[in-house]
RNA sequence: GGGGAGAUUCCAGAGCGGCCAAAUGGGGCAGACUGUAAAUCUGUUGUCUUACGACUUCGCAGGUUCGAAUCCUGCUCUCCCCA
């Protein structure tokens, strides 16, 4: 196939991205690649312990799908070898080292989600156990051999555990080698990360120039701010607007970012074209509720289709600004002539985690039944076959009770 | 190898023999308000119980005591200083 020129091509490349190093090297191989009409090598590494996906990884992943459109050869590395031993990175606990089968099964979720991004046709996988798992001790140690402590110190994540006294295991030196090794394996022209993963990415170079090899561009996006809108988008902070959410929550948790990320959003994680995001700039400025709305609706159309988007608007007008009952909510069946008390009601259909909670629910004025806010903590609900009504607990849960 | 500090409820962090299901902050949840599932304010935040109350919880295992998160012994883990 034949390349857009190059020019064209940095556009595309740049949207987004917080650093490329170096950008000259970029623009080099991107010319030696339309020259010879050779694809590119671009890399992008996956941790498979916890492979629920959500809008903060498609940042990276959209950026390798643009890579793929441009006609670039796109690998997906699951971390395998990692994940065996359990990264405990970031967290002082230990993780649980996942077996073999399990890595294997959470790589292939991962390229399941990963794939409504990704053209799965185009994207070659690997799994990095199959090299560094044949690494011997003496390979690893010379590996090592190539870094000072001092270097690795320096990086952020590091010092700063360092400072507040976090331990930090000393194969977690090694983790960055792993990684910059999987770059001279593959031979990678440009490897995609997180800024968080700079220090990694340039390990990679340094590899592989000294392995003789042109040495891999560095590309980081930025870490998308989740819906708290102070923390990176993650699970673990309960931020995240996930990529299997159903339509309705995805719009519904996309209105709920700060007024300062729609842009950010906008430029990062929906398709609105380039010439598009100047006006979308200003508009998040100066029109940010209906903007914000826009934002949602790109987003859910993106993974749900146009058609759901929509349906999806309508659901959040009807039942969070207009706090009426959507359409279609779940049923739950009793049986007839049972006598069910209202707190143990709400807890057998998962409204509510606890007894104490349902009661603290009804205390709060949290819970109604058609419409009517029920205040009795003793309220009791008789099901005969004619059952029939609606109960909302909190915000959003709603659930039809009917007898049978 | 030597010396010191520490492990508390989702998180951070008080408590140091009964008044502790455990201060305070964050987070979560609910209510009010709002363009919003934002911000703000208020309430709430172990389980079971209508309630009285009962039960489980303060790294792990034992022990002292009428009674332990708090005292003792051993173990595990972490941090700091020195070598």
């Amino acid at each position: 196939m034949a390349f857009l020129p190059v020019k064209e091509q940095l556009e595309i490349i740049k949207r987004g991205t917080v650093e490329i190093v170096p950008e000259e090297e970029l623009v080099l191989k991107l010319e030696k690649s339309f020259k010879l009409n050779t694809p590119l090598r671009i890399k992008l590494g996956c941790d498979p312990t916890r492979p629920d996906l959500h809008l903060g990884h498609s940042v990276i992943l959209r950026k390798m799908r643009q890579f793929q459109d441009l006609g670039h050869h796109c690998i997906l590395i699951i971390g395998d070898f990692t994940g065996m031993i359990g990264d405990p990175s970031g967290a002082n606990k230990t993780r649980p080292s996942l077996t073999k089968e399990d890595v294997r099964e959470n790589g292939k979720t991962y390229f399941e989600q990963a794939s409504k991004i990704l053209d799965p046709q185009k994207t070659e996988i690997v799994y990095n156990a199959d090299w560094l798992g044949n690494m011997k001790f003496e390979d690893v140690i010379r590996l090592a051999s190539k870094f000072t402590v001092a270097r690795m110190i320096e990086r952020d994540d590091f010092t700063k555990r360092y400072e507040s006294n976090e331990p930090i295991s000393l194969h977690e030196f090694l983790y960055p080698l792993a990684q910059g090794q999987d770059s001279v394996h593959l031979r990678s022209d440009v490897e995609l990360g997180g800024s968080d993963q700079k220090f990694n990415l340039l390990v990679g170079r340094q590899l592989q120039r000294e392995d003789g090899q042109d040495p891999q561009v560095c590309l980081m996006m930025p870490l998308l701010v989740g819906t708290d809108g102070t923390h990176k988008m993650s699970k673990s902070y309960d931020n995240y607007i996930g990529l299997d959410e159903d339509a309705n929550n995805m719009y519904g948790k996309s209105l709920s970012i700060p007024d300062q990320l729609i842009y950010d959003y906008f430029e990062l994680v929906t398709d609105v074209p380039l010439e598009e995001l100047p006006v979308l700039k200003q508009k998040a400025e100066t029109d940010p509720r209906n903007a914000k709305h826009d934002l949602a609706l790109a987003i859910t159309e993106l993974y749900y289709g146009k058609e759901a988007a929509i349906k999806a608007r309508e659901h959040f007008e009807q039942t969070v600004i207009k706090k009426e009952i959507p359409d279609d909510i779940p049923e739950f069946s009793f049986a007839a002539g049972e006598q069910i008390r209202l707190i143990q009601l709400i807890t057998s259909i998962k409204f509510a985690p606890s007894n104490g909670e349902s009661r603290r629910l009804i205390q709060q004025g949290g819970v109604s039944i058609d419409g009517e806010t029920v205040s009795d903590i003793n309220a009791e609900i008789s099901i005969d076959a004619e059952t029939s009504f609606v109960l909302k607990v909190g915000k959003r849960k709603f659930g039809k009770i009917t007898g049978k």
